[in-house]
DNA sequence: AACTATAAACGTCATTATGACGCTAACTAA
DNA sequence: TTAGTTAGCGTCATAATGACGTTTATAGTT
């Protein structure tokens, strides 16, 4: 028997996935399709993200993370409630209409928006139930309901975010180059940056570990493979606010 | 005749205010009292912050502005929807459990917190009908419901915030001293800041500008005012990303 | 008129961080 | 051996920062 359900609230999940091979940030999306019964027709289909109701006694982090299992398989994710969204009319397109019809949901829902950070590999995509598929954030498929203002408010604040918080990581293996880590920050902020000023500024962070270890299987020179260490940065700043506008 | 509402769902509102004068950062909070009709003994006798249900046909912003209109009479502040709170004994506090009896309000209700900017003095607090009262953060009254947890992390969010974004202008009046800026990241932050090292640094920001004018009726030599340009600031950072990790 | 208390505001110096570049090193494949 | 490719070291001028010392303008007091 499945848990009742709050009326009028849900929680929407942006997956963001960066994949370091094709230096891309990507984001997962399920297709949402509807056939007319009679002609076959496709009334719709497009593409939304995940998202599902608040059980009775579920608070709202777990039902984010619920969502993200059951999608992914995967816990113990970057996960950000970034955002809450509740206009009259952000569910009112006409497929969305016509799907809410078919679901028999409430058109007036207020939805809490979260993000969460991961690589692309890690995800499994065979024989996933929702047809689930990773498009680039700059090459987004046509998308259902209020989801694409959702991704993009997602990441205005994923970039923000970026550019004061250590949250990269998150979207990079344990060990990573610089140069990954440069061309990680390209990607999510668009901008070109300098390679000798970027290595010179991140080897001097106490936080960024050298590792005894090189690339392999690399048809060039080997890159040094870095870690970032949490416990030495939260110490460093836990009582250092630095003023930077 | 009043709009219907939507269940479940409320909108919760933070007012920082700022006195220079005593150089406190406080919070804008109603008085909840409930006496027993036989006895009349207070059953519930605590603060909390404003809040209110959203309309069927009302953005959560516009909710939010509604909220703090009735409550201090102002349009136009600086507004931050910053989190939404929706743990399922959020209000199961014994207190709130009478006050909801009595109000006959759901117990399981999602709350879309917002923070809003202003100076205290803009508030004028006489004959307000909530028993409205400023509260320096620091030494807060007996909170109903999770409202202390409210806002401790929109003061979270304030604080860090106030590192990267120029908001702390939105508490002060908009000709403000070098030493006024200081004092008020001083109350924010908790820290102590040289000031002859802050005052050049401040004064170097081309969105820093000085006017040709003094504080009048101090005892002591007069101080520069300034404003804070936030024209000139977009334009410095349109398409600027500083990586500050 | 001179003095005092108070806060404003200018200045110095050593160190560190940054932007804009030039150049060398290590690896594989041909 | 050589070419292609990416890693990564180095230099220089300028800007920003942290830690301080010193002077200045005002109102109130003597």
């Amino acid at each position: 028997m499945t848990p009742k359900i709050i009326p009028n609230v849900s929680v929407d999940c942006v997956v963001f996935g960066y994949d370091a091979k094709t230096k891309s940030l990507n984001v997962l999306l399920i297709q949402r399709q509807l056939k007319d019964k009679e002609t076959n027709e496709l009334l719709v289909n497009d593409y939304v993200l995940t998202g599902y109701h608040v059980y009775e006694n579920e608070r709202l982090d777990e039902t984010a993370t619920r969502i993200l299992k059951e999608l992914t398989g995967l816990d113990n994710l970057y996960k950000k409630q970034f955002k809450s969204f509740g206009n009259p009319n952000r569910l009112l397109n006409e497929k969305d209409i016509i799907w809410a019809k078919s679901e028999n949901f409430n058109l007036r829902t207020i939805t809490v928006a979260y993000y969460f950070l991961l690589q692309t590999y890690e995800v499994n995509l065979k024989d996933n139930k929702h047809n689930a598929k990773w498009f680039p954030i700059k090459n987004l498929p046509e998308l259902g309901f209020d989801h694409l203002e959702i991704i993009n408010q997602a990441y205005e604040d994923l970039k923000s975010k970026a550019t004061y918080k250590p949250i990269v990581f998150e979207l990079l293996p344990d060990k990573f180059t610089i140069n990954d880590l440069q061309d990680l920050y390209q990607s999510i902020l668009e901008i070109e940056i300098d390679n000798r000023n970027f290595r010179r500024k991140l080897i001097n962070k106490k936080y960024i570990i050298p590792l005894d270890e090189k690339q392999v299987g690399v048809t060039n020179k080997p890159a040094r493979l870095y870690m970032f260490s949490k416990d030495i940065y939260e110490k460093m700043f836990q009582k250092n606010y630095l003023i930077n506008i």
